[in-house]
This record gives C-alpha cells, structure tokens and sequence, in this order.
DNA sequence: ACTGGGGGCGCC
DNA sequence: AAAGGGCGCCCCCAGT
C-alpha cells in the first residue's frame, strides 16, 4: 500500500520509508501547505489502522467513492471501482475481478503489513487513475465540491467509530427492564412480552403468536375482521380487545429483538457505541451503516446516549432541509422567500385554507411532502394543485425529475450525484406497447428520480456540512464528531468549548448553503442544544 | 439446517 | 381512481 501524497508537484517521486505510519504521522505534524492531501484507494480500509495508531490525517481523496461518483456520472452504476479496475478501463484492457467480494472489502482488512502481498497496490496505478479523475471531476461543475466533500466523509465516518458515541450500558438496561421486565434467559420472552402474548391469545381464544402476521389475519379474520396486513394503522382501527395488546407488544417486541440486551452487549463496549458507518451505501448519498442499526436508533434509547463527566453533548439537526433544498434548487422566487424564514411551512401557510382537521400549516407541509415524494392520495391532490399555481417553479421542478425518470432518463443532485439507471427488467416492463406497459413501473421510477434529486442534493449539502465542521472543531482540538444521521449531527465536547462548537455548527451550516448554492435568500438554520443527555435536546 | 423473500417498523 | 421517497433489522415461513 502506497498512498501518494499529492502536494502539488505533477509528477511525484516514489519514496520508501521504513514505516508508513510514522510517514504519515510526520507529515500531518507539519503546519500549513505542509500537509498533504493523501490519494488512497480507500479510506473505510486503510484509515481505522492510522487511528489506532493515534493518527489524524487533514485532506484524502478517495479513490473508490470518487470513481463510484463518476461512473455513476457517466450512467455505468455498480461497476467495479477497485483501482485495478479504474486502472484497466482507462486504458482499454479487461477490467479484472475484484480480489475480494464486496461482502469482505470491509475496512477489517488490513493492508499496511502486507506490502509485499497481492493486496500491495500499485503507485503507477494510483497516479495515473488519480490523474485520470482529476480531468474527469474537472469537467463537471460541482463535481470537485462533491469528490472532496465525499473524501472528507470517508475520513468523517471512520473518526466516528473510533470515538464512538457515549452510551450509558446501565442507563439502557434500566430503561428495558423498566418496560420489558428483567432479562431473560436463554431465548425466552422477557416478562412483559410474554404476559402480552398470552392475553392476546386469550382475548382472541386461540393460540396465537403475535410475531406472525399470518396468524393474526386468520384470527382477526374469525373475529369477523377482514384485513390484509398488520400493519399498526391498520389494526388501530379495528375494534377488538386484542387490538390494544397487539400494538403494544409490536412496539415492545421492536424494542426487545433490535435494541435489547443482545444488541447491547454485542454494539457497546467501555462505554461507546461505534456503528460502522459506510458513506455512499446510498444512491442518493446517504450514508448506511453496517450492523448496530446506527441510522434507527428508537428515539426512547437516546436517553441512554450520556456524555462524559465534564463533558457535553451538542446536538443540532437542520431544520425543514429537504423543502428548503428544493426552494433553492428550483429558483421559486416566491417560494425562495419562504424558505427565508425560520418556519417555511408556517410562512407558506397563508396559501392554503385551514379545514376542520388541518390548520393551513399542515395542509403547506403535506403539500410539500406529497410533491417531493410523489404522493397525493384524497386530500392531497388538492393541496398539491395549489402548490402548484402559487410555486410554479418549484412545482416544476420536481415535476420534470419525475417525468425525466419516468422516460428513463437519469437525474441528479445539485453537485452531480447521479442516479442508477433503470434496470432492465424496468425497461423490459415499460417499452412493451401501450397495452401491456407497467404504469405502476413507469410511475414508480417518476417517484424515485422526483424524490432522488431532493434527497441526493439534501445529501450534498449535509456532506459539505460536515466537512467544514470537521474543519472548525479540528481546530478546537479536543471536541469529536460522534454521530450523523442524513441532517443531524452530535459533537461530544469538554462542556467549556460547547458554545464554540455551536458556533462552528451554524456557521457550517452557512457555509454549506452558500457553497452550493451561491447567493441565494434561503437559509438553513442549524440550531445547536447543549445538553448533557442526547434525549434532552429538543 | 439453511436461505431468501416478505411483512412490519425503527429512523430520516 | 389511485397513486407515498430512502434505508437496516428482526421474525416468520416456504422452498431447498
């Protein structure tokens, strides 16, 4: 493994040091234009190893997301993006297999002992792909924001598992065995569980196991009521004493199977909690994470997130980004000036025409949320034409990206993150004639691309976001990035520098605006709580 | 015994 | 007329 450090010089000198560790520890000791910007094939793979030896490194530049970036650019999702690929495709040759599946690319593997190994990678190769992607990124307006801002992700999301984010063991025992009753042994159902399951079966006088919905929909159905899925809405409905006990052993039986005890002990060690966070696991650029179900954690467990003694946690999360991305992507004037205010939805309100049920604020908001996901079932057809005479812009813009992918074509984010192509099972199902063509195919892709270029642009503007977080609380010293979560962010801090590090959150948040969107009347207000418990804030 | 699709639901 | 975006994780259940 031999990253390159490209410190301006065009063609840079193959060195050999003893220990690439101390290499580049010494390197990032140095001040200014001094440090580099490390080209490597990956960070998820190469940068945990740095950080256990105690080493932050400034910039990188990822080879792997940033040709994923651009061949998904270039319409080619899902190809290979090792650099041995880049490497042969740039040159016209067959493009080998990946050595290892993508299952086991994890960032376990090591490659800083083996040097001499197969795994070695080869500097020629990343200089000349690395070059090859520089004029491809120059090419695209955006596309250098977007390649440096997923680079500084990769190094983001490793950060944050090696901090971890602060989770109280104790706190989260106590709060299951206060709902659940105490641990169970063996595979049994804790206490509460079990009661639950056995009330529901008395009340419906039948044996059944509320774990299979297959079993309640036969016995709902010789109670007289006939549904086609379990759904909670569904059942809310229904007036059957079992009904109550069933909602109430889904939301406990959630609880228990994803975030119980056996969660606990296999996702939380000396107090952290450290998720593997894989950065582009999205199309639209959000990130996933690999086990410990980070990005779902039940809002009740965040008062097991506990800051250090002396230390404080401060919690921001973007306020309505995903309107206020389209009131700046799609140039609405008079939407703009909404998406000025502090309540977009209060401010777009006086559109709309309070009824019994819904005042003029929630008919705006599910006006917006309609058109950006592609509903309008019963009442929001008529929000979504009133949308659509006061904010024709805005309207159209997310008309024409669901037009775009309902006709195959692909759409993108505001920094050009590019969306796959339809599969060919979608073209197979929608270029047939008229007659046999799948609407709901055609109509299903239309939703995607209509609600893929918010998401996607939301997901550019929360990435740069955080790298210039990153930047300002490096320059603090001691605060951390702990947690991410598409349009939040947590920064575990020494209590005394909290103040500064909601100030370096707004200000980042400013920034993100601006870099990608230049001068524009929309805000994006990131208000930061410091608090000492994460279920505090707010 | 294992696997994969589907149901259901947590988060945004 | 009806039409609801993106994920990860658990369990069930049918197929092998």
């Amino acid at each position: 493994m031999q990253p390159l450090a490209d410190d301006g010089t065009p063609a840079a000198e193959a060195v050999s040091v003893p220990s690439l560790v101390s290499a580049i520890a010494e390197r990032e000791s140095q001040t200014g234009d001094e440090r580099p910007r490390w080209v490597w094939s990956s960070s998820a793979r190469l940068y945990p190893e740095l950080l256990r030896a105690g080493v932050r490194v400034e910039r990188c530049h990822d080879l792997e997301l940033v040709e994923s970036l651009l061949s998904g650019y270039d319409g080619r999702y899902g190809e290979s993006r090792s650099v041995a690929a880049a490497w042969a495709r740039m040159r016209g040759e067959p493009v080998p297999a990946d050595r290892r599946p993508a299952a086991e690319a994890g960032p376990q593997a090591s490659l800083f002992d083996d040097a001499e190994e197969d795994e070695a990678e080869d500097i020629a190769q990343i200089v000349a792909v690395h070059a090859e992607q520089q004029k491809r990124i120059a090419r695209v307006p955006g596309f250098a924001l977007l390649a440096a801002a997923e680079s500084a992700g990769s190094l983001i999301a490793a950060e944050m598992t090696h901090a971890g984010l602060p989770w109280s063991a104790s706190a989260h025992d106590e709060l299951l065995t206060g709902m659940l009753g105490p641990r169970p042994s063996g595979g049994l159902r804790p206490r509460k569980l079990q009661d639950l399951a056995d009330k529901i079966s008395a009340a419906f006088g039948r044996h059944v196991n509320p774990d299979s919905p297959a079993q309640i929909v036969k016995a709902l159905s010789a109670a007289g009521y006939q549904v086609k899925t379990t759904r909670a809405y569904v059942l809310k409905e229904i007036d059957h004493p079992a009904v109550p006990l069933l909602l109430e052993y889904k939301e406990l039986s959630r609880l228990h199977t994803a975030h119980g005890w056996s969660w606990l002990d296999t996702w939380v060690k000396d107090g952290r909690f450290r998720p593997e966070y894989i950065v582009g696991g999205v199309v639209s650029g959000r990130w996933a994470t690999n086990g410990g179900g980070a990005l779902q954690i039940p809002r009740i467990l965040r008062s097991a997130v506990v800051a250090d003694e002396g230390w404080s946690l401060v919690v921001a999360d973007a306020a309505q980004l995903e309107p206020r991305v389209l009131a700046a992507l799609a140039g609405d004037r008079a939407f703009a000036d909404a998406a000025a205010q502090g309540d977009l939805y209060a401010a777009l309100a006086d559109a709309f025409t309070p009824s019994a049920d819904l005042t003029a604020r929630d008919k705006a908001k599910l006006a917006l949320l309609s058109a950006m996901y592609g509903g309008g079932t019963g009442d929001a057809v008529q929000l979504l034409g009133v949308l659509k005479k006061r904010f024709p812009d805005a309207f159209g813009f997310v008309e024409a990206a669901a037009q775009a992918g309902e006709r195959g074509r692909l759409v993108r984010s505001r920094l050009g993150r590019t969306c796959p192509p339809p599969s060919a099972d979608w073209r197979e199902l929608t270029s047939t004639d008229e007659d046999t063509r799948s609407a709901s195919a055609v109509r299903s892709r239309g939703r995607f691309t209509r609600n893929f270029v918010v998401q996607a642009t939301a997901a550019d503007w929360a990435l740069t976001l955080m790298a210039r977080l990153r930047q300002r609380l490096t320059a603090l010293g001691d605060p951390d990035l702990v947690f991410f979560q598409h349009d939040e962010v947590i920064v575990h801090t020494p209590t005394p520098l909290a103040d500064e590090v909601s100030a370096a959150i707004e200000a980042s948040a400013k920034e993100a605006g601006r870099l990608l969107f230049g001068d524009t009347p929309v805000v994006f207000p990131m208000e930061a709580a410091i608090v000492h418990r994460y279920s505090d804030a707010k």
